[in-house]
DNA sequence: TATATAGTTGAATCAGTCT
DNA sequence: TAGACTGATTCAACTATAT
């Protein structure tokens, strides 16, 4: 994978000085900030806003440690109005300095991403799509009260409905293992050697977004030496990603710590280093396909008898996927586990269905259902 | 571990009449239909709302055939403006017929989920989460000119933040081989055998959802009996399911051809039985047990000495059910989270009994009440 | 040095009942 | 209604320490 360099030729037919604000940091509110940038100066735009979570008191994980919650002041709005007339005002700036053809990406979670997609819409923005993030080790849901929240939204439009935007659909594809590149991106979240520390080993920022998503945003939706605008810019991941993808940037942040933290990480790069790239590219690993699959694909039914391979145990399927065997109730790996007085079983191998005296372990029926066929419906 | 029954004896002591419009279909528009149902009759809804498509032209595959879009009378609407009326409007409808501690799942593309969820926000609606649905199966982009859109968005709701709705926590952690349930759910498209299709061939509704979505929102936030209301019925997808998860279902439809191929298909099922409904249940379900109750069964004597795992904690057992660990007295929570200097304890899983060097969890002699065994008395 | 075990952490709108 | 009390609840990935 190579990558070209920056530069805009000097000798180009409309050669024009490097504007002294490209690839640099403007401190203040990003309204104020971005009236600095002329119209129409930027390709595109990636923005990672406030959520505006709502927290309530703090939570602990079951060992009773307390969760390092988001509630910085930045992320505190007094009311659903108040985020939105922010968020309007936001939008509309970056409307003026984004090219007609450019594109913006805004990434949110549920408590903000509706409010700010309905005014993209209303300010005349033209959604292309909502790509979802998957997060491959997202927090559980300590309290088993809701489903882990497993991804956050991103929204990629353009400022009008006919923008002749920019999209490197064979270089995604290739990036895809030839397959066309679709709407759900499944990556880990920024940790380990990549998430900025401060001296006492404390995060730098509290949202750190992963390398590895900015990668994919720049690589579907600019080219080389476009300029890319990140009005939250934060500790810079956009800076970082633009810079190694031999793109411009400019960031605007208010925070002193997070431009002095995004800085010194952007300086430390040279520009379109291969090598550099390599570590951007994220895991991809086949979804699990849970027993409960095969129940709801109607490939099994509730009430369906299973039995293991010399059909001395037996065990009965219920709606939610559990099963059941004299008292034993659980999983089909506990209940497997069970009956055998064993430690551990996996229930794929060990339990089948009979038809007609065939016995047909229910990993088969995995199979069908990996394999993407249509099934039986029930 | 009991199952509710299907259907209201007539001899209960509140007892009444099954309503005329339980598991019919309300011929009509939805907001008029929802006037006839009485106020907080409903535990569940699911709605799949138009989706407010706006297609400029056909659409055409590579080889010229022209794609089958969503283009019926149903899904066009003038403006941003009159579809977020209409979506007010149902949304208002629902809330008056909703439990004050029922919940509600919409499901959306990019096209319209944004309006739907800031509206829902706006309404007083509480957000639970936001889910997706990864189609294994999507339609490619054909033009190369976006991302293959491979999801679409369901919203989980509450009418008010402090609801206490129903969450088959356990079920769905079964369900998923014993790992949490998260938020994005791999599931095929409605096609083959259970796409409904007429005379001719052709798919009945331009949007039937599978079968296994609906399986999975109904096992997650609904129990047996419980009533689900889908305010766009469509070809009865809902209705299907809650049928045949013992749910009972209403459903408001416009197009007579649609509650036709709907009535036929509901018709055709039978409820799985009662033993199949049964669902695993969490600790919270089961009843409560004081600590007391182990000492009034001669599980554990006065003067006991229970320690933590790992022998760092000691405590004596109070006839009164209480603990004295040095200075500390009070319940087996309250020494627990003392003598650990920490805010919070479960005594049942952090106090041990030993016995010949083995350290046992006085939660496993809670279990023993709880199953009924005998015990020796005193 | 390699492997095993223990500890830490991540955008989180995270309890229910009785007095 | 506010406060006290009971007691339910986590997954993947990385880091530090121990063997």
């Amino acid at each position: 994978m190579s990558v070209q360099r920056i530069g805009v030729p000097l000798t180009a037919p409309h050669s024009f000085e490097k504007p002294d604000w490209l690839d640099t940091i403007l401190k203040g509110d990003c309204v104020a900030a971005l009236e600095k940038l002329p119209k129409h100066s930027v390709d595109m735009v990636f923005a990672d806003p406030p959520y505006n979570l709502q927290l309530g008191g703090d939570l602990h994980r079951p060992d009773q440690s307390r969760v390092d919650a988001c509630d910085d002041h930045w992320d505190q709005f007094d009311s659903f109005d108040a985020y939105d007339a922010f968020t309007r005002a936001w939008l509309l700036a970056v409307k003026r300095v984004l090219k007609p053809d450019g594109s913006i990406w805004v990434i949110g979670s549920y408590h903000n991403i509706f409010r700010v997609g309905a005014i993209l819409q209303d300010l005349g923005y033209w959604i292309l799509n909502d790509v979802v993030w998957l997060k491959s080790n997202p927090m559980p849901n300590f309290r088993g009260k809701r489903f882990t929240n497993a991804h956050e939204t991103m929204i990629w439009a353009v400022p009008r409905k006919d923008a002749k935007y920019t999209f490197n659909y064979e270089a995604l594809k290739t990036f895809n293992d030839d397959l066309q590149m679709r709407s759900d991106w499944h990556l880990p979240l920024c940790t380990g050697s990549e998430r900025l520390k401060d001296e006492d080993g404390r995060k730098v920022h509290p949202t750190q977004k992963p390398e590895s998503l900015l990668y994919r945003v720049l690589l579907s939706s600019t080219n080389p030496g476009d300029v890319v605008l990140d009005p939250f810019f934060g500790t810079g991941t956009t800076g970082a990603v633009a810079r190694k993808l031999g793109r411009h940037f400019v960031g605007v942040e208010r925070e002193q710590d997070y431009i002095d933290a995004a800085r010194a990480r952007i300086d430390a790069l040279s520009p379109a280093n291969d090598d550099a790239l390599e570590i951007t590219l994220g895991k991809r690993a086949a979804p699990r396909v849970p027993f409960g699959n095969l129940i709801e694909a109607g490939l099994i039914a509730p009430g369906t008898k299973l039995t293991c391979a010399r059909g001395r145990h037996q065990a009965t399927v219920r709606a939610d996927g559990s099963l059941v065997s004299g008292d034993h109730r659980g999983s089909i790996h506990k209940v497997g586990a069970l009956v055998q007085g064993q430690e551990a079983c996996n229930g794929w191998t060990f339990w089948h269905t009979e038809d007609g005296g065939l016995l047909t372990p229910i990993d088969n029926m995995r199979q069908i259902i990996r394999s993407g066929l249509p099934t039986s419906g029930r």
